[in-house]
DNA sequence: ACCTGAACACCGTTCAAGT
DNA sequence: ACCTGAACACCGTTCAAGT
């Protein structure tokens, strides 16, 4: 397969998904029709479906394409630094999904299409899967040192993983709130969690 | 208006809503159609449009219906107790969202139509509304014991409010995270959140 | 008033035909 | 190989007509 070729390919495949994201920013994933990405992109029905097999493999790409870039972020912010608290952690985590990333209300929407869509759920379930080793590998130095010499290396990558599970967690739970409810503070939203959970 | 047509309507409401919810949670949100309400219903298109304006409203319905009586649960559990800290408030709230309540898939779903539908996203934030002051009323003895009696009225209702919102956040995550990755035990997540963000 | 179901506008997807 | 757009099956909703 010829170089130049596949570049095309990959352009126009990009071309396709920024067109699909500004109508998802616009109208949600509800309300953007096939016909409204042909008019913002400038293409035709059969140009897109050449491209991608279906609606949902647009918004698996879209989700590979946005998402992964940010998740690698994280893990490059985990693997630097060195025993960060979960506070710190989630902090950066949020910082990443907030500032420029898709919008909250968009995220929400892709949750519910993967419950419908057994491949979306697959991909995302990938995607989430680099998320919690990154979270995982991020959040073990903490644990061990709060455990003690005492703890066997098992216990420790039990204790890490559900952590980062917990994370993830308040990491859901703000862009949820914060797509229902709008716009909060994340630094006093992480402040909020310790101050009322804390001991 | 007559008292027997009132209730007999009110009834035909609900066997379409609990046909639909059936649908629901058979098939998701996206992929249960008024057709297959009519096949689970054994009604006709027409009977179901004389009883709802439209979809959106029959998910209104449904999200009223089913869980307007949880949160008055949850307000019971509220004003009766004494005192609750977050951590209990936490629990006594997502143990009424996940025995018996909708499937945490179909919540995300509903979350989902609400960033959409304008309707559904005010009767959403009504209902919400309705939980956050619970969740305030609640809190309250707690946070006011821990200010002492240095701190002013506002102040407490403020960090109530604040609080409330944090517990809020933090069930939806629970939610999200099991419609997205499978059950989790309610008191392993309450006691990592505990664990990890504590002090 | 409640219900019926054919009809309508619109959706995602396909596919024969063009370059 | 990439693209075109008419055609198709299906969707939510309407509405003239029945009881």
């Amino acid at each position: 397969m010829p170089k130049v070729s596949h570049e095309y390919r990959e352009a126009r495949r990009d071309e396709i998904a920024r067109a699909a994201v500004r109508c998802l920013e616009r109208n949600g994933v509800r309300d953007t029709s096939i016909a409204d990405i042909v008019v913002e992109s400038g293409l035709s029905i059969g140009a897109i479906y050449s491209h991608f097999t279906n609606k949902a493999e647009l918004a698996r790409y879209i989700v590979g394409r946005f998402l992964i870039p940010r998740i690698d972020e994280l893990e490059a912010a985990g693997s630097r630094g060195d025993a960060l608290t979960p506070r710190e952690i989630l902090s950066e985590m949020l910082r990443v999904f907030s500032d420029g990333g898709l919008p909250a209300p968009l995220v929400v929407q892709f949750w519910a299409e993967a419950m419908v869509d057994a491949e979306l759920h697959a991909e995302m379930t990938r995607t989430a899967g680099r998320l919690g080793a990154s979270l995982t590998t991020a959040v073990t130095p903490w644990v061990r040192e709060r455990a003690g010499d005492a703890a066997s290396a098992p216990l420790i990558a039990q204790q890490s993983a559900q952590t980062a599970r917990t994370i993830a967690s308040l990491a859901q739970g703000y862009i949820a709130n914060k797509a229902v409810f709008g716009p909060r503070d994340v630094a006093e939203y992480v402040d909020s969690v310790a101050d009322a959970f804390g001991a």
